[in-house]
DNA sequence: TTCGTCATGTAATGGGTTACATGATTAC
DNA sequence: GTAATCATGTAACCCATTACATGACGAA
């Protein structure tokens, strides 16, 4: 995931590992907290070693780091071969695609995704959703005199939650399905032109 | 946050490994998926190393185990030390337990936190997803035109959760201030009779 | 008798974190 | 000049997973 994600980026334009991290948490922010530099550099690392990016700065002038061992800012690119390997992990869609990790990441590059694989991927989460709800329904239903107050909210919440990420979805394939791009404009739009959104009837 | 859930339930009944997973399960379903027996039966061990739970039927009979090695199920069953234990992890409040792991497992256990720390939690947490909103709005508003459509989807529908679960934690916060339980009902709960569960004084 | 599910466990591995250490650059 | 932030990196650790191995028990 992690690796997908900093392709994604690098292929947007090239960064040092401190912008890198910024920008994963502006893309990702709804995903998962700021990555830990702990992470980020020996990855930044590992990938420059399988040879999907690539520095720009050792690779421009001169190869000798200073011997003052001042270490500057270290930008990163992406590679012809991380192009490749960034749609082959784009295109790899397996179980962990449909989990909240997985899904997050997947669906923050689906600009770069074509549109077979983003109904695939949307349909996947949708179904692992909806076994999550019925999974929840079900101790509603039957467990819920075995449980206290509290833990029954946690788990209404949990469904409510369920229902709304299942009708959101819902409205995301049908928008796909009609080749119309995702509804986007929210913020401040002052005259609201279009917006042929509907919600429940 | 694993040990806090396992004392937890070995506090309400004793049980056996497999069963306590599906426990946890049930009672955790909103916040992960099943703990994996690779976690669950050394941490398990660990906690009786620790002296927090016991093995009930090694203390039974004869302490000597079959020769035929058929292993039988181990039912885990609280110790005082444990009890302890269990209320002082719950009553820790810390930063971890605003995040949606720590949480989730908190809240769980709520009919056993006194009501100060209820609150304290509730509004923690809140403030952490205000956190949270603050920063999607930021994005939605300095950086939507450097976003592509998903991405920005990606984020309304991130800030929509996080209103929406503000507005459940005021809920939650107002209910407990008033001294009243959590909203329950929601099926077809009929009276509910007052379930006295006191609070540790 | 065979299949599914109940039941317990270990070893190898993974994906991350925290804490630490270093130093450059900018704003005051 | 000093504080804050930018910037890179390592080492130790942690929590959990997967893959594997074993075996009991009940139902078809």
């Amino acid at each position: 995931m992690l690796e997908l994600a900093i392709l994604g980026l690098l292929q947007e334009a090239p960064m040092h590992g401190y912008e890198l991290r910024k920008e994963l948490a502006t893309k990702l922010g709804t995903i998962r907290a700021a990555i830990s530099y702990g992470t980020l550099y020996p990855t930044l690392k590992r990938l420059q070693t399988a040879g999907w990016i690539g520095t720009a700065d050792t690779a421009d002038s001169d190869t000798i780091p200073p011997l003052t061992s001042k270490r500057g800012r270290v930008v990163y690119k992406i590679t012809a071969e991380g192009k490749e390997r960034f749609a082959e992990l784009l295109a790899q869609v397996g179980p962990e695609t449909y989990d909240d990790a997985g899904f997050g990441v997947h669906f923050a590059f689906f600009s770069r995704t074509d549109r077979a694989t983003r109904l695939r991927i949307l349909e996947g989460r949708r179904r692992r959703i909806e076994e999550r709800r019925e999974g929840l329904r079900e101790v509603l239903a039957r467990a819920s005199d075995r449980l206290d107050a509290y833990t029954l909210e946690l788990q209404r919440h949990g469904l409510d939650a369920c229902e709304r990420e299942v009708r959101w979805l819902e409205e995301l394939i049908t928008n796909e399905r009609s080749g119309r791009p995702p509804a986007a404009s929210a913020g401040e739009t002052p005259p609201e032109p279009p917006r042929p959104h509907q919600d429940r009837p």
